[in-house]
DNA sequence: TCAATAAAAGATATAAAGGTCTTAATATCT
DNA sequence: AGATATTAAGACCTTTATATCTTTTATTGA
């Protein structure tokens, strides 16, 4: 390390010509777009809960993410019919009482990041499978299947409760 | 969706005036440098295991890699030590036969992606725990840990063993 | 010691994700 | 109908990940 490189955190590190020259990637199960959808239904789903609509507002201060990045991610949960948008004053998103009931955890993940955190190989090869599986294939299925499951199986009325008795979180 | 439109591919959509629209990002469990990473150990350990060196472009060419992609990877696998390289003639990259029994899936990993994909939230909520969870945080704590011990588990040795005798492949 | 070979280092380019801003559309209330 | 509130749509900007190209350094063998 010479006094040429400048260390901007423990991740990034620009050369004396600022270039970036590496960091390690922040790799996460989803993207941030899907990290704030999940948040932002959880919420309209406790607010639905209670007879109330949730404003844009009202969201991005309760979850704390970005608001014109949420209004985006927002629009793509009502297009996948996750959530369900009303204009105009004393609007914002709902969801209907049965749809809290009946959502996964999956179809809020699949509308914004699609199914290829449990679908797609480990390794990223095309033709990976039982037949010609690549090294690391068979370590990975069961895991990936117990995501999947995962996903598949927690209810939103689950998560929007424990949300109302104050058990967990969605903030910091 | 108007005849003003472009559809790309079906992931991809442009407008009229060839802006990018909405593409599902295509989250995965490892970055793609991980990936390459991974698969380019994967064949210097079976080479080293054959007393060979594997050359940048013998690699590439067997993993199906961008070749300079690749050799910064490979340099971040060196300063690691995972792999050892050797420059001028009959160079390359090596795995010492000590190091191919004891190394195991999570240094490889931890080297290029750091390990995030165990450790953080998964709803990206920076002081997420057990006291203050997330509602998905008991959900995710199990998947995680199952992907931990699978990768701090297994063994490069074991890997590469079942490349060498054909019963995994690391191209496509 | 010189030419050839191979990786390291550095600079730059391109693509994708993350994020903002402005204008349009829609609903409500007076 | 007009003023206001609220989301939708579109254009644009910034940062990070992915990828390439050029120059330097180390090693080998004639």
């Amino acid at each position: 390390m010479t006094n040429q490189m400048k260390i901007i955190s423990d991740k990034i590190v620009l050369n004396k010509n600022s270039h970036y020259i590496w960091a390690k990637s922040k790799s996460r199960m989803f993207s941030k777009a899907c990290e704030y959808g999940i948040r932002a239904t959880l919420y309209i789903a406790q607010k639905s809960l209670n007879g109330q609509r949730a404003s844009l507002k009202a969201i991005t201060h309760e979850i704390d993410s970005p608001e014109a990045f949420t209004a985006k991610i927002l629009q793509q949960l009502a297009k996948a019919q996750v959530v369900r948008s009303v204009k105009g004053p004393h609007g914002g998103f709902e969801i209907a009482r049965e749809d809290i009931d009946s959502m996964r955890l999956s179809e809020i993940v699949n509308a914004i990041d699609g199914d290829n955190i449990y679908k797609g190989c480990g390794l990223g090869l095309k033709a990976c499978n039982a037949q010609k599986p690549c090294p690391v294939h068979h370590k990975f299925t069961a895991i990936r299947n117990d995501l999947k499951t995962m996903l598949q199986e927690t209810r939103l009325l689950e998560l929007a409760t424990s949300l109302e008795t104050g058990l967990t979180f969605l903030k910091r």
